[in-house]
DNA sequence: TTATAATGACTGACCAGTCAGTCATTATGG
DNA sequence: CCATAATGACTGACTGGTCAGTCATTATAA
């Protein structure tokens, strides 16, 4: 029972990610997340207040362990390049794991929700801008080095995220990633390096 | 039904493009539309043959309208760098024109959206496709002047357009675009060219 | 007068959120 | 050790509201 609690918690946000992820936010319907979490509906609504809260949930959640993994790879030993090839690498070895739910990863498509789900942007917008804020300080980490020329470290942090993002999306819907992975990477390291 | 009236059928793209751009495919209603076009709903059912045939002629509109500015650009005189920041100055001008409707623009947004509604996506797929092949064209003809370095012309292309759309996304929720424009474009342009 | 264009009330499907009731588990007390 | 009571997690049928698409009717123009 208490538990369990957790479990039948994480049974839902689990389905929510599943299913917002591939039907969006007004196309999944809160009888499909029960269903694919084994529940009923009204067993939805005790954990959650209503289906925003479901979406934020998923969401916080993912940026939450997203987050994580990132730091992990800041925090290995290795020159800011190598830093932000492993935070490359582990992003694409996190979103390979939930494929299926890629869509849901679509920051835009976040913005977009969050734009007409008011109760989002709030929760949300925070958890994006301290994703650019710790990809800047390895980026002004290897200004500092002279590892990279002089630039706004927060827009090169936000060329890196967007061209992340945009590479994973590609993914989806072509197959033909893993060595347009390194030329993108490459393209952009080429920018911000010294030379 | 013989000499279907052209300008029925514009302002009803034209308040389409308006409500699917501020809230999204499922939350605008066929009635708003009809509403923002002045028209009664019946009406847009002479035109259309349901919402979705809506987007996908709004979705084709623009797409046209915007190949044509970028082709305008590419074909004045200059180097391959001159008409990539042509294509941006373009690009960043009609945005702002219709601003309101942004978000339409969000190819990740029609990327999910046209995979629920498959038929979208035989529609814009091509569309990308094109995109992406007219800028990758300019950045041949940049390689083959040694203006840049040699790598692959569609992903250089991918990532221009990528960073582009972020920039003008990032645009819709904060407010400080105009010079970071510039700081972007040379992260891409330094990323690609020779040294 | 007739053909065509436009209208908007209506319908049927769908879905978020509710709530009265079930049942397995745990607590109590004799 | 058993019987009874209390708990609260869980259920799913139901409701009120929304909206895409239809069609009988009306307006317009030729």
């Amino acid at each position: 029972m208490k538990i369990q609690d957790n479990r039948t918690e994480n049974r839902i946000l689990k389905a929510a990610l599943k299913q917002f992820g591939s039907k969006g936010f007004d196309r999944a319907t809160v009888d499909s997340i029960a269903r694919v979490a084994g529940i009923a509906k009204g067993t939805i609504y005790l954990y959650f207040k209503n289906k925003e809260a479901i979406y934020a949930g998923a969401c916080v959640q993912q940026f939450d362990r997203l987050m994580e993994g990132m730091t992990a790879e800041i925090s290995a030993a290795g020159s800011a390049e190598q830093k932000l090839t492993g935070i490359a690498q582990y992003l694409s070895s996190y979103i390979v794991k939930i494929r299926s739910s890629l869509p849901f990863f679509d920051i835009e498509n976040i913005h977009l929700t969050a734009q007409t789900l008011k109760s989002l942007h709030s929760v949300v917008m925070p958890k994006m801008i301290k994703m650019n804020r710790i990809i800047a300080e390895v980026i002004s980490l290897g200004i500092k080095d002279r590892e990279f020329r002089e630039l706004d470290p927060q827009i090169a942090a936000f060329c890196f995220i967007s061209l992340m993002r945009a590479m994973f999306m590609n993914m989806m819907f072509k197959f033909d990633t893993a060595e347009n992975a390194d030329d993108i990477m490459r393209i952009f390291l080429c920018g911000i390096k010294r030379r």
